[in-house]
DNA sequence: AATTGAATGCAACAGTATTGCAAAGATTTC
DNA sequence: GAAATCTTTGCAATACTGTTGCATTCAATT
């Protein structure tokens, strides 16, 4: 039954936000799982128009401890609107887990490149390179 | 024929302009001649502040000629304005021309790294690799 | 039950980008 | 050179995204 499905759906989102630290609010919960049913990253206003009657502000806060707690980080791919992603289990935010996003020109989609760690390069003498932002804009696979 | 009148006037910035098909009014040479003598990259609002009674849609507009004509190209480096640097004499703003930039965390310039070319990188299966933004962060030599 | 602190909803606001339209300026046509 | 035409500029208004103040509601604790 749907209403089983949703209890368990919850108890396991439950377990991941305590397991980042979030204290899991039932709004935390659904913006979680609309995050986590995308394959794509989503803006603050694709998320909201994923519910009926919920605050902007509500959930940009709900994003806001999410980042907070590296459930998930943000993408700025240059579309005027930063989207978010779900972080892995095991992610700390930090310079490993950075990777390339890719932003389809033509669908406008947003993809983490999980396994495409952003390279290290050597920078100009004096330049200290602490983190980075790297999106590759093309053609995804559905539009290619 | 006005291009020769201004050609007479042996000025390096009409020059450059109208190299690139662009008709040198007198507001693009002020807003080429403020772009020239920065070091970094300017957004808008630092552009306007250049001036003392320019309307910020004439620079707009000004700096959206220029891009079409590859005079500049736009740096997105996530601060929340859009930055412009210009271009090469012999750029094209296509493949080749995309360069890193660096946008120091402690005083907020943006520098273009034009030694830096950004690396192709082999996509997964299906992605087609058209264009990219990399935007490293961290310290410049004045703040390391 | 009362107290306290956190989360939420509403409304207002801030910053950046963009556009419509009329005036001013430049170029071409006659 | 005057009129017609096209381009550039200035002003004002607007759109879009992100953010905050404050009151209310909700949850945990005493
Ligand atoms: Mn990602
Ligand atoms: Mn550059
Ligand atoms: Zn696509
Ligand atoms: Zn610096």
């Amino acid at each position: 039954m749907i209403f089983i499905e949703i209890v368990k759906m919850n108890n396991d989102v439950n377990k991941k936000l305590l397991h980042k630290g979030v204290k899991p609010t039932s709004m935390r919960q659904l913006v979680y799982e609309v995050l986590d049913k995308q394959k794509k990253a989503l803006n603050l206003y694709e998320i909201e128009q994923q519910f009926d009657n919920v605050d902007r502000s509500t959930i940009f806060r709900t994003l806001k401890t999410f980042q907070d707690n590296c459930v998930i980080h943000r993408i700025d791919d240059g579309t005027g609107a930063v989207k978010y992603a779900l972080c892995d289990e095991n992610c700390t935010c930090h310079l490993g887990d950075l990777h390339i996003h890719f932003l389809c020109i033509k669908c406008g989609q947003t993809h983490c490149l999980k396994d495409m760690p952003i390279p290290k390069m050597d920078l100009p003498n004096g330049f200290l390179f602490k983190s980075a932002n790297f999106v590759v804009k093309g053609t995804c696979p559905k539009c290619s």
